[in-house]
DNA sequence: AGCTTTGCTACAATTAATGTATCAACCAAC
DNA sequence: GTTGGTTGATACATTAATTGTAGCAAAGCT
């Protein structure tokens, strides 16, 4: 329940999402996650990375191992949705 | 991506997951839930009915088919979860 | 009528997120 | 060596979300 607590931070799943495009810096990660404030995002990748969810090296903030699995969890969660999307507009 | 700011409020996924062990009503979601006010129990769950994701019925709050369905996509996570508090502990 | 349970709301207080501006460190070019 | 650019990060005030306590109206039972 801790992990959902973690994840069901604003912006949390958004940066694991788009950290596994591939390694980046903290202004590209900003670009890529659009509207994300650097205050968030900071607190964010902080938290992430206590959780060893994520890290840094030389080419920028990146998923660890277990960073990976977990995107492979979410991955189907984010295909899934775009079927969903459609009901939803049907409202 | 919108999916994940829904999921990504406080105690969506949470709801999700203790609606999946079976229908309940308001004040027994609010037991299951530690913690969770009812302002915020109430909020998430005209969310989540909007979304078609739960839904009320004769014998309380439910999941609908499309919940079941994000909840199988959610399981695994909340599996993974259980080995990942392991490692975080020993930080 | 009295009592309980249910779903839900009011309200004030605390906490989190946003947005803009900015800092110090680094690195290259000149 | 100093100008300029980029980087990761912070300060600060404003706005939004969450909490916690209390309580309401409706329904059901006795």
């Amino acid at each position: 329940m801790a992990l959902f607590d973690l994840l069901g931070r604003n912006w949390a799943m958004g940066i694991i999402w788009n950290l596994n495009k591939g390694p980046c810096t903290f202004r590209e990660l900003q670009g890529r996650c659009e509207g994300v404030s650097p205050t968030t995002l900071n607190k964010r990748l902080k938290e992430l990375t206590q959780a060893f969810i994520i890290t840094r090296n030389l080419q920028g903030y990146t998923l660890t191992p277990q960073g990976e699995e977990l995107f492979g969890l979410i991955e189907p969660v984010g295909k899934w949705a775009k079927g969903w999307a459609g009901n939803f507009k049907q409202s």
